[in-house]
DNA sequence: CGAATATTGCTGGGGTCTTTACGAATTGTA
DNA sequence: TACAATTCGTAAAGACCCCAGCAATATTCG
C-alpha cells in the first residue's frame, strides 16, 4: 500500500513544485528562464507558472526596464511573503525571536534580557512578550505564521522536553512546545540550542560550502552540534553531541581555567572574566596565556572525541568565547592536529549570538518545506495580492 | 538545469520501478497483487510487468497448483539471476569471498587462509584467487558481476587506498580497487570492514530495526563502524569511527588486558588467550575476571564517547570476542550506564567473521540498486530467459 | 456438463507534456 | 515612418500515460 504509484496529478504536482523551486531563490524569472532551468517546455512552465499566481504562491513583477531586443518578458516571482516562520532563542541571558518570509529573509527581530535564574514561568512570560512584540511590532497575527521553532539549553526530546538535563532551573518540568500549542495553530518544533546554531552556521554562516560539520559551543557552557550529510543529526533520544557528559573529556570543568585565571581583578564581573583573560592573554600576560592554553587543552579533547567519530569537513567555533577565536583557534588546531587521525578545517562563527534564533528560522523554514514539497501544495492560506 | 524537470517518459519509469520494488523480495506475485501493493491500476501494473519481462528483468512463473475457484493468475517475480555482486573480505587472517545475486541471497562463498604478517602482493594475489575460485565454482564469469565491495582494514579514502594507517604490513601503498578494475568491469568500491560490519548489522544482523547504530568491533583489534539515518556514515575523509586513535580512550592497549592476562597457560597460542580469559572468568577464574573488567572497563570509555556523540538506538557488539557476549555484555552495560546520559540497547553480533563479507554485498547491491533507481532502467545485460 | 469466479486483454476517455506554428510586442536601422 | 529582427505569448496537434469498464478466457465446483 505504501507504494510509489504515481499517476498524472503527481506528475502535475511534481512540475509544479519544480517551478516553485526554480522561482525560490532567484531573481524574478521569465518563463523561459524558468523553462531552461526546470527542463519544462516554455508552454509547460507557462501553465505551471500562472497556475502557482492563480493560487497566490507567485506574482508577476512588471517588465522594468529592458535594453534587450524583442518583446519584453513578464517576470515572475516567488512570493516570500505568503507566509512567514518564527525562530525563537530561549537562552540563559536573553530571549531572541526572530521573524522570517518564505524566502528565509528575516524581517524582523525582538530581545529582551533575562536572568539565567530565573524561575520556568516567567522565562515563558517572557517568551510569550518576546513574540507577541515581534508580531505586534510587524503587524502580523499568530495565523500568519506557518511554523515555529524554539532553541533551548540540554537535550531536547521528541516532545520537546529536556528531561534529561538543562542548566535552566526547573525547566525540566516545563514543555514550551505545548505552551505555544495553545496560542498557535502552526507546527511548533523545539530543538537542542547548540544544535541550532549548527544549522545555522551551513545556511548562513561560514560552514555553507560543508555536509560534515561539527559546531562548537565555546563559552560559559560548552557544548557540540552535528550535522552530518547536510542535515541536522538528533540521535535516537535527541542527544547527539553531547559528548561533554564523558569525564574523561573535561568540558564542564574548562571554562573554570578562564572563570578562575590567576590575576583576575576583583571588579571584572563573573560574566566579563573570560573577554578580560582573553584580553590579557593578547597583551602576552603570562598568567591569561596559561589559562587560555589550559582551556584549548580541555576542549580540544571533547572536540577530538567528536572529529575522530565523524570526520567532518569543518569545525565552527562559536559561542561567546569565539569572539576571542583569534587566539583559541591556532592552539586547538594545534592540538587536533595532535590528537585526531585528520584534522578538520577549523572556522570562527560570524553569526554572534543570534546563531541559534537563525538556525531555529531554518529549521522552521524545513518543516513549510517538508509539506510543500511532499504533501502536494496546501491550500493558499496567502491572500490573492500583495 | 539540473532541475527536476519531469516529463512522461519519468513518470513510466518512476511506476516501472515501482513494480520492480514491489517484485522484489517478495514471492512471484499476481499482476493483481502488484496493482495493490504500488496503488496503480491492473492495465498499467500489467504493461509495466510485461515490459520488465521483454527486458530480462522479471519471468513468468507458471502457476502451480492453484486451489482457488477462477481463473488462475499468471505469476511474476523478479530475475534476481539477472545479474551478481561479489564482496569481499580481505582480513589480517582471512580472504572471504560472497557471491550474491540480486535479492541478495548468497549464492557462493570461498575463504582461504593468509597470515597476518603477508605481503601486499601475496594477499593482493590471494585475493584474486578467492575470487578465481568463488566464480569458477559457480560457473560464472567477471562479466556476470555487477558490483564489487572489498572491505579491508583501517580509513578507507575515496579513491580506495588506505593512506591514513593500516595494521596490515604494506597495504598504504596498495589501492586494491585499481588492481581490481584492471581484471573487471563491474564498479569497484573499497570500504572499511568496521563499517562494512555495521551494514551488515543492520541488514541482516541484530540491528534491522534500527536507524542508529554504532557497531563495536571488540576483538584483536578494536574499531567502530557508524549508521546513521539508516545510512553507512564515512566522514568527509572516510576516517569516521576512529575514535580508538585518541589516547585517553584506551582503546589500543584493552585486547592487551586479555593477552596479557595472569595464569595464562604458556600452551595457549596469542590468538587463542582471549578465549581461554573468557572461558576462564566465566568458570569463576579471579585473574581472568579481573583482566575481562579491566578491559570492559577500556572499552567502554570509547564506546561512551561514541555514544554520547551520536546517541545510537542500537550498539552491537562484534568481533572475535563477541562469541563471549555473555560475560561482556552485562559489565559493559553497567560501564555504559555509569558514562552515558541515555543508555542505548547493547546487542551481540550473530554473524559470526562473515559480518564484513555480508556487509560489502549489501554496499554492492546499493551500487546496484543506486544505478537501477536514477538512472533509469539500464540495458538488460541479462539474458533473455533463464 | 453448466454455473460461478477470477484473470486476461482490449478499447475508449481524460489528462499531461511536447512540438510546432503563428500572432504580438519591442528594438534597431533604413 | 516603415521594415526587419528578435523574443515573448498562446493556441492547436500529436504522443504518451493512466484509468475505467467490458468481453473473452480458463479454471473450479456442483
Amino acid at each position: 500500500m505504501a507504494g510509489t504509484g504515481t499517476d498524472l496529478n503527481r506528475l502535475r504536482e511534481l512540475n509544479s513544485l519544480s517551478i516553485v523551486r526554480a522561482l525560490r531563490g532567484n531573481p524574478p524569472s521569465t518563463v523561459t528562464e524558468l523553462s531552461a532551468r526546470t527542463g519544462l517546455s516554455r508552454p509547460s512552465a507557462d501553465v505551471m507558472v500562472k497556475a502557482l499566481v492563480a493560487d497566490g504562491w507567485a506574482t508577476v513583477v512588471e517588465p522594468a526596464a529592458n535594453s534587450v531586443v524583442g518583446r519584453p518578458a513578464r517576470r515572475y516571482q516567488f512570493r516570500a511573503d505568503a507566509g512567514h516562520v518564527l525562530g525563537i532563542d530561549v537562552g540563559g541571558h536573553k530571549i531572541l525571536a526572530m521573524l522570517a518570509d518564505l524566502d528565509g529573509t528575516v524581517v524582523h527581530s525582538t530581545r529582551v534580557a533575562v536572568t539565567p535564574d530565573a524561575d520556568p514561568a516567567s522565562r515563558l512570560a517572557a517568551m510569550d512578550t518576546v513574540i507577541a512584540n515581534c508580531l505586534a511590532e510587524t503587524g502580523f497575527s499568530g495565523d500568519d505564521l506557518w511554523a515555529i521553532t524554539v532553541g533551548v539549553t540540554g537535550p531536547v526530546d521528541e516532545t520537546g522536553r529536556t528531561t534529561l538535563f538543562t542548566p535552566l532551573p526547573g525547566w525540566t518540568s516545563v514543555n514550551p512546545a505545548e505552551h505555544l500549542a495553545a496560542r498557535f495553530d502552526a507546527p511548533i518544533r523545539v530543538e537542542n540550542d547548540c544544535k541550532l546554531a549548527a544549522v545555522a552556521e551551513r545556511w548562513h554562516g561560514v560552514a555553507q560550502d560543508a555536509d560534515d560539520i561539527v559546531y562548537l559551543l565555546a563559552g560559559i557552557r560548552t557544548g557540540a552540534g552535528l550535522i552530518i550529510d547536510g542535515t541536522l543529526r538528533r540521535g535516537y533520544g535527541g542527544a547527539a553531541g553531547e559528548i561533554g557528559a564523558l569525564r574523561q573529556v573535561r568540558w564542564l570543568g574548562a571554562p573554570a581555567h578562564l572563570q578562575n585565571c590567576p590575576g583576575l581583578p576583583e571588579s571584572v564581573a563573573p560574566d566579563d572574566a573570560a573577554a578580560w583573560v582573553f584580553s590579557a592573554a593578547r597583551d602576552g600576560d603570562k598568567a591569561a596565556k596559561a589559562a587560555v592554553r589550559r582551556y584549548v587543552r580541555d576542549l580540544a579533547v571533547g572536540a577530538a572525541a567528536l572529529v575522530l567519530t565523524l570526520d567532518p569537513h569543518v569545525v565552527v567555533v562559536g559561542g561567546g568565547y569565539s569572539r576571542s577565536a583569534d587566539i583559541i583557534l591556532e592552539p586547538l588546531e594545534r592540538e587536533l592536529q595532535r590528537l585526531c587521525l585528520r584534522v578538520p578545517e577549523i572556522r570562527a562563527s560570524t553569526l554572534a549570538d543570534e546563531g541559534v534564533a537563525l538556525g531555529a528560522l531554518r529549521l522552521a523554514l524545513d518543516e513549510v518545506d517538508a509539506r510543500l514539497f511532499t504533501t502536494s501544495l496546501p491550500a493558499p492560506l496567502a491572500p490573492p495580492a500583495g
